[in-house]
RNA sequence: GGAGGGGUUCCCGAGUGGCCAAAGGGGGCAGACUGUAAAUCUGUUGGCGACGCCUUCGAAGGUUCAAAUCCUUCCCCCUCCA
């Protein structure tokens, strides 16, 4: 049993942040093998960013790999949390939703969230259940087991209590809802990015509070978007979103600063360690370019959600463009009206930005001139320049941006 | 309630009467290079058929030949004191 202890404990501590503390998870561990129980394992999430990124899989994967050691996930819908609408870390207050919202965001995550998680072993429970109801008695009742020097070691907290910036006190009721999720349901563990490490260990002071055994806090580290700086975000714009085209995903992924490709295989593919350990050497003794390790990242990660004829498909299509930069084979095809041609012609610049390829003649000239446009393979850059127009002729915009036009009317 | 600081182009941030479509950085885009949409280097980054014109510096007015810069009112944000 000590073996399969350690294995267990090997697996989830897989690129893990911080398991807190590990001494009782293995003895969590132990219990539930002895009396052949799943551990029960929380993750909170947000209703209102349906919208699943390779940074929201980090943990996903995480869980995934619990699920398959034969243990219980509970994904708790924070939709009263996202009712009152959560400011942690801003001030600026989010946006509420409604109810019908939450739910419809709801659905969109399960679709998306099974693509990682097992459905037989996920159960997916509404705060709102049991938030909802409280009185302002319970509500007394539950701050009244943490104290203000408590919340103020939260580093958000502290620095802006510090500054003098405002801190509401519904603010503090967030870390207190979250955790009273953990005493609701018993959990055993909870696993979080490492900015919810004080989120976390919240509920392990509630649950104690309430005569349960603490769960383990297991966060997992912030993945870095494309730029290879910020956090991965839809609002930064460098994210990775598992719903997207395959080739989009594959490319986005080649654009990765090599530094960070072992990072991804760590925190985002299934690939074994030992794997990812030979190649990490591989690349040291630049024995293995860089670049196909990268191409195998990105095959990788298409592979997991699209299915490996997809991934193939788009390395295909990622040789071809960009190595040896022909056509793709799909190329959008863009509507030109004859009435825009005059003597089967048209200024260049505005055939641009009738096939979409700009959103200004100005940005159409300014592409031109720095000898960014091809049409049918001829490189054209005079912005001045009017084009002999023919039907189904291709037009590049960049290395990436192409239309096909098509004449009608 | 009182005192003070500030709102600038996608973001951060200079600019305090003309030389300002507005420094610098970030980001974006393009080119070169590379069997990578990596790194690096260079260019570019409000709009307009365009060596000129139009619109931008929280909002609305005003002073001036000339305003991001000065004045008035308003809106918003922040700091300190009570």
């Amino acid at each position: 049993m000590q073996a399969e202890v350690a294995r267990q404990l090997e697996i989830i501590r897989r690129g893990a942040a911080e398991i807190i503390p590990e001494e009782e998870l293995v003895q969590k561990l132990e219990k539930s093998l002895r009396a052949r129980k799943p551990l029960k394992a929380k993750l909170g999430l947000d209703p209102t960013a349906p919208d699943i990124h390779l940074g929201h899989t980090v943990v996903l994967n995480k869980l995934r790999q619990i699920q398959d050691l034969g243990h219980q996930v509970v994904l708790i819908i924070g939709d009263f949390t996202g009712r009152i609408g959560d400011p942690s870390g801003r001030s600026d207050t989010r946006k509420q939703l409604s109810e019908a919202e939450v739910l419809a965001n709801a659905e969109t995550y399960k679709e998306q969230i099974f693509k990682v998680l097992d459905p037989n072993r996920t159960e997916i429970v509404f705060n709102s259940t049991w938030l909802g109801p409280m009185n302002f008695a319970q509500v007394v009742e539950l701050g009244a087991k943490y104290t203000l020097a408590r919340m103020l070691e939260r580093d958000d907290f502290s620095k802006r209590f510090k500054q003098g910036l405002p801190i509401s006190i519904h603010e503090l009721f967030y870390p207190l809802m979250q955790g009273f999720d953990s005493v609701q349901l018993k959990a055993d563990l909870e696993l979080g990015g490492t900015d919810q490490k004080f989120n976390l260990l919240v509920g392990r002071v509630l649950q104690r509070e309430y005569g349960q055994e603490p769960q383990i806090a297991l966060t997992m580290p912030i993945l870095e978007g494309l730029d290879g700086v910020q956090k991965m975000s839809k609002s930064l714009g460098n994210y990775v979103g598992i719903n997207e085209d395959p080739r989009e995903i594959y490319g986005k992924l080649m654009s990765l600063p090599d530094e960070l490709m072992l990072r991804y295989f760590e925190l985002v593919t299934r690939v074994p360690l030992e794997e990812i350990r030979q190649i990490a050497q591989g690349l040291e003794k630049e024995e293995l370019h860089p670049r196909d390790v990268k191409m195998r990242l990105a095959s990788e990660v298409v592979t997991m959600y699209h299915g490996i004829e997809a991934a193939l498909a788009a390395k295909e299509e990622f040789c071809k463009v960009f190595q040896r930069g022909e056509l793709p084979d799909e190329i959008p095809e863009i509507q030109l009206a004859r009435s825009d041609i005059q003597d089967n012609k048209i200024w260049l610049c505005r055939l641009l930005l009738l096939l979409k390829l700009v959103p200004s003649t100005s940005e159409a000239r300014r592409l031109v001139t720095q000898g960014g446009v091809q049409i049918d393979g001829q490189k054209i850059d005079d912005p001045n320049a009017n084009i002999l127009v023919t039907d189904g002729m291709v037009v590049r915009a960049g290395r990436r941006r192409f239309a096909r036009a098509k004449l009608v009317g």
